[in-house]
Formats: C-alpha cells, sequence, structure tokens
DNA sequence: ACGTTGACGTCAG
DNA sequence: TCTGACGCCAACG
C-alpha cells in the first residue's frame, strides 16, 4: 500500500520544474499502469502532509487540469504558468513539449543543448 | 470482509 | 470532435 504512495510520490518529486507528468505515468512508474485514480486521490491529501511537493505538475492524460474537482483550478494553473508552463486557449498544456520522463534527465544536464 | 468512492484512462456511439 | 459508460486499483466507512 504504502509502497505504491510512496513509489508515486518519489517520481511526483522527481518532475523537474516546467515539466508535468499524467496520473497514468506516474501509477506506472510506480507500479500499477492502471491505477491512475490512486495517483490523484493520494494527491489530495498530500498537500497538507508535504506543501512542497511539486501536486501541480501532475496532469491528466489529456493536458488538462483535474483540479476543478477540487476546487483549486487556478491555483495550479498559476503555479504551472509561473514556472514557465503555456497552457492553450481551451486550458490544456501541451503534453508533447511538456511531458516528464524519467530519461529526461539527461536533457536536464545539459546534452540536449 | 463488503460495498462505495474517486485530482483517471480508454473505448464506443 | 464531443459525450457517455465501463474498467482499474487502492483507500475508507
Amino acid at each position: 500500500m504504502v509502497d505504491f504512495s510512496r513509489r508515486a510520490l518519489e517520481f511526483i518529486c522527481n518532475i523537474p520544474e516546467g515539466k508535468v507528468a499524467t496520473y497514468g505515468q506516474i501509477a506506472a512508474m510506480a507500479g500499477s499502469p492502471r491505477a491512475a485514480r490512486q495517483v490523484g486521490d493520494l494527491l489530495r491529501g498530500v498537500k497538507d502532509s508535504d506543501p512542497d511537493l511539486p501536486w501541480q505538475r501532475v496532469i491528466n492524460a489529456q493536458g488538462g487540469l483535474s483540479t476543478y474537482k477540487v476546487g483549486s483550478g487556478e491555483l495550479q494553473r498559476a503555479l504551472l504558468e509561473s514556472e514557465g508552463i503555456t497552457f492553450n486557449d481551451d486550458g490544456t498544456v501541451d503534453l508533447s513539449r511538456y511531458r516528464w520522463q524519467p530519461d529526461d534527465e539527461a536533457e536536464q544536464l545539459g546534452l540536449f543543448n
């Protein structure tokens, strides 16, 4: 139980600034490809336990924010924009451009430039 | 131990 | 392209 939750949190913590990951992605990396819901469910409580956790970088597979369900949609968008992420007119994020993957660390190191 | 719930994902119409 | 229904998996009462 905590294995999944904890691993998911690990990955979320590793998401670099300016990048985002989908719930399904986190779930898959944590070990359960179909447990995307738990990732979000988990983040709900995390805001209180780990204020520093970049929960705003976790979005749904459509590139949209799901926080509108819990209220803080505005906040998340503001946070992401402050990290350099731009939103489309329909309020979605360009995943092909901002989606993060473990191998991106190489790019982060400068190999990409 | 059982049924309900939900910051999701995918397929069908 | 947009909307609705079903499936998944862990947490809660």
